[in-house]
DNA sequence: TTTGCTGCAAATAGTTTGCAGAGAC
DNA sequence: GTCTCTGCAAACTATTTGCAGCAAA
């Protein structure tokens, strides 16, 4: 499916709809994040950005990512030691599998999370929104090399 | 089960088979961290100890929690907003129930992710070594005075 | 023309580190 | 007595904010 050649559509729509100028900046964010199955850092956003337009600004796109999160069109993903990534590809909770070698970040495809979510909520009487799960594991490509 | 009585114990012995001394500091901070059923912040576990240490340091509990969380006794549960807080009652991962509102963190006791487990390993050819699962929701206590 | 957006630089907050003295063993 | 640990303060890093000029609609 070409899903993701159309998010950026769907985000630069929503942020119009609420009422926010469309900036080149702002739409270079945007683009991406739409298509970031690699979960991009802050810093890659930036850096990749910062070929077309020398002066963009580190604060703009920290400005952007909070825009487009409170939207509800990006997923962060917070870590332990202070990283965020980002997914705008697939805003929605699903499950990651993560390399902790070369720190990359892969979807995985079994959403099927609903079963879990309702014991857990009668078990601890939550009202349960969301959620949150990440494997961590070595890839394959990182086993191979086996350093 | 006692379980939780014995995990001070358990820690401080790690500690000690590894060549560490056993200050009084770091005895509070383990105690605090053994039976931390409420997952506690860094800071929160400053304000405990200072009550009965005035001088305590917040770097001291810093340094104590990486070095502890090294010995594989704590669990470190950070979260987006950069906050994070700790378990060294059970220090293996396991499910979290968070509420957004009071954010007390609850432990859930299903276990039974080692199926996903090898289901995502296969599908993506990663050796999986660790996992994390939160589910956020609101918890009855913050339903019922629903503000 | 009117807002909101950007870039810069300074501010902020949480965590880490250097160092000298204190204390566990 | 040795060597690690602690407390203090300074350093650090990622993120946020104030402000003046710029640009989208």
């Amino acid at each position: 499916m070409a899903d993701h050649k159309k998010r950026d559509e769907i985000i630069i729509r929503k942020l119009r709809d609420n009422g926010h100028k469309i900036t080149p900046q702002r739409m270079a964010i945007v683009k991406i994040l739409a298509k970031s199955l690699g979960h991009p850092r802050v810093e890659d956003i930036y850096d990749q950005i910062k070929k077309d337009f020398p002066t963009m600004s580190l604060a703009t796109v920290y400005r952007n990512i909070v825009l487009i999160k409170s939207l509800g069109e990006i997923l962060e993903l917070g870590f332990p030691d202070g990283s965020n990534r980002y997914d705008g590809n697939k805003p929605y909770p699903h499950p990651h599998v993560i390399c902790i070698k070369c720190k990359k970040i892969v979807d995985s495809d079994l959403d099927s999370l609903e079963g879990l979510q309702k014991e857990v909520a009668a078990a601890t009487n939550f009202k349960i929104l969301n959620h949150r799960l990440d494997f961590f594991g070595i890839c394959s490509n990182c086993m191979a090399k086996k350093v």
